[in-house]
DNA sequence: CGCTCTCGTCTCACTTTCTGAGATAGTCTT
DNA sequence: AAGACTATCTCAGAAAGTGAGACGAGAGCG
């Protein structure tokens, strides 16, 4: 029952996909429950976006996320073009380390992972496509953090332990477009018992050389 | 410049946000002419999507769809079980077909596809996922059309060709509940060339099977 | 059988929010 | 430096959203 940060009917639709998206499936008093919101408003909006398919009802008539999201959300991957080119490049980063791989890209003061692809190992770091991470936390972070060519001159990777999450530990490394800017973050991470403590030492070269695949890519294409 | 269906902010909303599905990405200009709403409005909806992640601006400044609707489609598509479930199994169908394999569910009186997996031909049949389709068209339609147990039965698919697409064919079998509703349509389409005028000949059994799988697996679950 | 609880849905007077022409400010072009 | 574009902001007026409460359907119970 957190509340809404903005007052607007489209604060609350977002708001109340929000409340999908954590809670699955939810019936009009859940709803109204998890957003806060008085039943018939609730249930108009609820209706509302039912109209426009970005919800649906389940068997139970249950309200939950509807299908016309899954194409939206399609399409808003297709639309960003770095994220198309890299998956090629990230696939094979993947295959040559075994471990999970990721493309960020900074939002605002936060990072988005734009793909996502996992290793093939049973115990594996996964974040899902679309998740939204702290900038001052991971590799991934900290390469996104650095806005101009002058800085992090020193390495072509970052690395980082625990620094985000227990037990995971990554290496990044930044996409530059021509100008120098960071565009992106391609990112290796996994358990710790799989990347050990200096996990740079032995995917640093490899992450380096994707991003800069990548970044070459990007500026052929453009 | 199509006019927008309904008078609301949501309405207007989720009118932007097909425009930019269509256009991919627009200058506040283009948005004005694609969507036939004021400049000031345009740009106020705009700004007020991308507050929520569901537009953000490209290189260029420019709105597109923003990388939160990546995350909201994966979460639809998560939380639709049949859909999860499905995957394996139309993987396998797919596989000993050859040929593209898609799951749609009736949603109103049109259809919706919510899984797509694509054949590894170089000529092939895509249909996107979350794309909408209409329901008196194509073997699936006609599937999704059966409402209970007693229509039907002469038959476990249902084929068509080049009914809702030229030198298209496919074949579709359905998904049934427990009490015999169709929940879903199992599908294989293709070129006709590979396919022939009498897909169900050669591919009937194995869609109708794997329909038959998933009625189980659903089963078991439920 | 009738009582009660809960659920989804609808109504309607109230009022907050959205509206949009126009003004303003920043950016390339020429 | 004028012109022709952009994106962004303002504010009085108008329209859309609001939500307590009524309603009917259904489930559970004594």
């Amino acid at each position: 029952m957190d509340s809404v940060s903005g007052v607007g009917v489209l604060d609350k639709a977002v708001h109340m996909l929000g409340a999908l998206r954590r809670e699955g499936s939810l019936g009009l008093a859940d709803l109204q429950r998890a957003t806060g919101l008085p039943r018939a408003t609730a249930h108009r909006l609820a209706v509302a976006l039912e109209e426009h398919g970005l919800v649906r009802r389940d068997g139970n008539g249950r309200f939950c996320l509807g299908f016309e999201l899954i194409a939206l959300g399609h399409a808003a991957a297709e639309s960003f073009p770095i994220g198309e080119l890299a998956r090629p490049v990230l696939v094979a980063l993947r295959d040559s380390t075994g471990e999970s791989v990721q493309l960020f890209v900074r939002e605002g003061d936060e990072r988005r992972c734009v793909v996502s692809l996992q290793s093939p190992h049973g115990l594996r770091w996964i974040v899902p496509e679309g998740a939204r991470l702290p900038l001052d936390a991971g590799s991934a972070g900290r390469v996104l953090l650095a806005r101009s060519t002058s800085d992090w001159v020193e390495s072509d990777w970052v690395e980082s332990v625990e620094e985000r999450e227990p037990g995971v530990a990554s290496v990044s490394s930044a996409v530059r477009g021509r100008d120098g800017a960071v565009l992106a973050a391609v990112s290796v991470s996994g358990p710790i018992e799989r990347l050990t403590r200096g996990p740079g030492k032995r995917f640093g070269r490899a992450v380096a050389d994707a991003a800069d695949t990548l970044a070459k890519t990007l500026a052929a294409t453009a």
